[in-house]
DNA sequence: CCGTTTTACTAAATCGGTTTATGGTCTGGG
DNA sequence: CCCAGACCATAAACCGATTTAGTAAAACGG
């Protein structure tokens, strides 16, 4: 009942486990006669070498990891995570490479880094003090870090989060938007504070609003998905203190914002405008089409796994320069309705 | 600079290989004093167990593969993928499994079954007749079907397809839709032949058509994305032929149909009815929101990777009953225009 | 015909763990 | 004082492959 072996196969052939070996990884090396009858046996007996021991004794496993900093049943609610594995789906491909998903084993994504047989991990969103990236060096597998803060060990594959944030944030105030809201992306995992990407993000908006003279932003902190983006406007400020542009630092918050907005009475683009972050492909078809600042996700994978398969091979890599982003502007904005109209500052609901 | 071993870690701490494995997965049999000191220099020197090393010895390797039929670089561009990962990983989680992907290596899903190192397989939407499903038994790993027909072998768990599918077209004809096109799926990976969800959706697609006496209806093949679907709706017939309704086996197909339908000049659902199906989060977003056939995808997950787990624990498993669907009436459909209007009949463009 | 390659194959080491069987040391009871 | 049992720790076998080093036989060159 159990697995064939690879001696199975050898004694059934009559030739030594080497033959064998060599017949799938060196055939050159065996007689004519002798090749053929050893894979016609191993065919027979349905033979395949054991991926484990294959890889132990190669050691390579054919794999790369990539670590998720949230939980599996959540992270895929947001499609950016697919439209990054479309992206290193590529490559893979090319290589003969699968993708291991490495989520934290509970709670702690150390552990799961250990016990991943991976050749090497692409990382996303890492904090740069989280102890994860520690682990990861100590074991000395390839690394190549997406949405952090690049270090000598490992590279980084970035976007230039801030300039995004910043033309987002003064498309808003040319717009004529002064009372401004900003949906915050969550802490990193374990860590209190903001992951890189956040507040990348932050500090454009930030930047354009202060350049701007506009009042202080109010803020809220709000997970990747419509549930949180809806939950969020929810906590915004209302009647006088209404924002009129809210900056969202992901789609899928953004089309939470203008669902409920919606469902409170408000109109979009007219009445509050709603700006995401990363360009989504369903961005494109929500009612209204959301305006949104556009990085290039896929090609971001991409890039990700060509400089880990760099790394692979022993080759040297730094970190590349950001990849740009640029403003889309769809319909989820419009110029602020001029303060004297009846109109502004009317109560929600 | 190579990896830390156990033996590494042995030798250090002056104990056995033996007492260093036992100071992981036995601590009772070792002394508290060797306990600490081995977990300490363990510690220090930053020993990682090799996964592989550990999957060989143990037979297993924490981890199940998700075989998937279609290349990385597109399979994700559909939601329905990241929606059921998301329900297998409440599973993984629950158990300490990752989840491996599984896709055709350069166009072979046999080879890649081989590559695994996995202890069981999930795999969506083989036909009965893919040689990959041989190797699958031949190698006795574990596996669950999604979207095929099960077998003694193996369990399947299916939603009921050709009953919602008979539900939508039944929509589109209680509306006093006549002229129907049916957007279908393309078939299985190395087949001609259409997979086993396409044949039970179109069949009942066709039962309700047939049933209620309307024409046949003209059917275009497409994959499962926006762009295939879009391009479907230009393969249909225009003039006085052109359907009222569209009945699409998928959300993103139905979505391509709606936009190129929009740009085509025609309103949907006025001009044209459109109903998709699966339920994807984004089609309640849509402009219009979409009438779909809801399936429970997180919980097709989640029972598929709960039926797995038991077959990996060595229980009998069987396949359980369809999930049912239901018809989810938004936005995209309404009532067919009387055919002595005007309108009816009118060219695109 | 003899030494040298070449060819075809194999025994044994190795990868890095886990596990089984076993051997000492201590303790306590008779 | 002796023996049984409990307690700790280890040597060696094993998981299933790849790979190195080497051997026997055949082919070759002079």
């Amino acid at each position: 009942m159990s697995r064939v072996t690879i001696a199975d196969v050898a004694s059934a052939a009559g030739v030594s486990k080497t033959a064998v070996s060599f017949a799938f990884n060196n055939p050159e090396r065996l007689g004519q006669a002798t090749l053929e009858r050893v894979l016609g046996v191993a065919q027979d007996l349905g033979y395949a070498p054991h991926p484990a021991a294959r890889a132990l004794s190669m050691r390579r496993s054919g794999t790369i990891g990539v670590l998720i900093p949230q939980r599996l049943s959540t992270v895929f609610a947001n499609p950016f995570l697919g439209e990054l594995i479309q992206g290193l789906g590529e490559l893979c491909e090319e290589h003969d490479l699968t993708l291991l998903l490495v989520p934290p084993l509970d709670g702690s994504l150390e552990g799961a880094i250990r016990q991943a047989s991976v050749d090497g991990f692409i990382s996303l969103g890492l904090s740069p003090d989280d102890r994860a990236l520690g682990v990861l060096d100590r074991i000395g597998i390839p690394t190549v870090l997406i949405d952090s803060e690049g270090s000598p060990a490992h590279p980084a594959v970035n976007v230039d989060d801030q300039g995004g944030a910043e033309v987002a944030a003064r498309h808003l105030l040319e717009l004529g938007h002064r009372q401004l809201a900003i949906i915050v992306l969550p802490p990193a995992r374990t860590q209190t504070h903001s992951t890189p990407t956040a507040a990348r993000r932050l500090a454009g908006y930030l930047a354009a609003i202060t350049a701007a003279g506009a009042p202080e932003p109010h803020s809220v902190v709000a997970g990747v998905s419509v549930a949180a983006g809806a939950h969020a406007f929810e906590a915004l400020p209302r009647g006088r203190l209404r924002p009129t542009g809210v900056l969202a630092m992901s789609d899928m918050g953004a089309i939470g914002v203008v669902i409920a907005a919606q469902r409170a009475g408000l109109r979009v683009p007219d009445d509050i405008s709603v700006v995401g972050f990363d360009d989504v492909p369903a961005s494109a078809w929500t009612n209204p089409p959301l305006t949104t600042v556009r990085q290039p996700i896929v090609e971001k994978g991409r890039l990700a796994a060509r400089l880990l398969i760099q790394r692979m091979k022993g080759r040297p890599v730094t970190s590349p320069a950001p990849l740009s982003t640029r403003l889309i502007v769809r319909n989820s904005t419009s110029r602020a309705r001029n303060l004297d109209l009846p109109m502004y500052g009317r109560e929600i609901e």
